[in-house]
DNA sequence: GTGATTCTGTGACATTGATCACAGCTGGTT
DNA sequence: AACCAGCTGTGATCAATGTCACAGAATCAC
């Protein structure tokens, strides 16, 4: 599989040409990142754009007190870093791999030189940032006004979302992350995703078996949550 | 004052010539809405693009049982409509108009014309998105991992940098909105916000007189709170 | 397979903060 | 001035859920 292949998939690339793709994956450095690694810390300034060729990231900030909150959870054809490119700011989260990861990497100046020779590309990132500052305002909105059980039963669309299959109108996240990762995302504690977890589980919304649970009738339940 | 002065000070257009200015500042249309009057509606299609150029607004999403969530207030020289011309997805979210305010419109056509003809404007904005998209990151994790009283001090903070003016350290907020608006950008209840207030104020943190609030030593403030 | 480590399930308890109820203010209107 | 509507202050109550504690499962390393 060729570089290009992969970038075929990234959104803010799908308008290009062959040759443009090509001459874009030239300029693209790939590395490779293990399980638990940290790819990128918090304020530390940003000189690198990121795209995710295989596996999943997590994006976190952490707190004075080393609580982590989970903004969100990336897979293949996802990307990060662009926003302390854009904004010349320190980085605002933490990346850590999820899972073993592939990625290819872009330098600042050759991503920045992108957005000017391609406006296709800024519109395109434009669209893609609209549409996070999108599940931003919505994960705001379910912080804000919703109870435990709504709150994990929105971070498990986020991450069927992300991570999961569709089949038949059920969805399977396979390897499921921990608990404690799930309650970082929804804002609240490991002991209460185990609850509501076994809940959901005796109301049939959900089914776990293994390291995988799927979600019956996925737009049913987005119907219920969101 | 003409309409190009007004223009200079938005973020977005700052990078323009007078000529290209003017050439825009043409296109676009004022309109007038009075305190309370309903700009955006959530779900609607969204069609165009708005700068203000006095009094505020709030940027809101609205649960199912009718309870608010305040997003952003934004003030003199933000803009607002962005999103769903960018992503072609219904508005996000309803804009009401916080005070009496005056704005100045731009057509989805001339909108994306603009972002194509001049560059500049498509990478101010994404600057913008990326400001606005960290803020709502912060904004995720004072309602993950906070008590009350963080939230309200961080719901503080916003609005001294939406509305407040700066003196020799100390920011005030003049004509501060209801404590239930406060409570819906904080996540939390009226009654809690009253409380807290005292609170703040007992603590010598900040102090209150007439519609005006003041927090002194706004950077210990944000360090304490942020 | 054995042990060590990490994750998950679950009871008991403590606490935050939502809600209810109502009184006191304030600012605008006639 | 007197009124009214809407905002604010404050006590009492109580449910949701965070925290602690520990046992049981699963996974990994050797």
């Amino acid at each position: 599989m060729s570089k290009t292949d992969h970038l075929r998939n990234v959104p803010i690339f799908t308008d290009l040409t062959d040759s443009d793709l090509t001459k874009i994956a030239s300029k693209m450095v790939p590395r490779v990142y293990e399980k638990g690694q940290m790819i990128l810390l918090e304020e530390s300034m940003g000189e690198t754009f990121f795209i995710i060729t295989q596996g999943a990231v997590k994006v976190t900030r952490l707190s004075a007190d080393g609580r982590e909150v989970i903004l969100a959870i990336l897979g293949e054809s996802d990307f990060f870093g662009e926003m302390s490119l854009l904004d010349g700011e320190g980085r605002s989260a933490n990346i850590v791999a999820n899972e073993d990861a592939k990625v290819l990497t872009l330098s600042r100046n050759d991503f920045l030189d992108c957005l000017e020779s391609y406006p296709k590309i800024a519109i395109a990132l434009l669209e893609e940032l609209a549409t996070r500052l999108r599940k931003s305002d919505q994960q705001i909105e379910s912080l804000s006004l919703s109870d435990s059980e709504h709150r994990i039963g929105i971070a498990l669309i986020r991450l069927a979302g992300e991570l999961g299959t569709i089949k038949q109108g059920h969805v399977t996240v396979k390897n499921l992350p921990y608990q404690q990762d799930i309650a970082n995302m929804a804002g609240t504690s490991r002991e209460t995703v185990s609850r509501t977890l076994k809940l959901l589980e005796d109301k049939k919304l959900v089914r776990r078996k293994n390291k995988n649970l799927t979600i019956y009738n996925f737009d049913a339940f987005r119907r219920v949550f969101a």
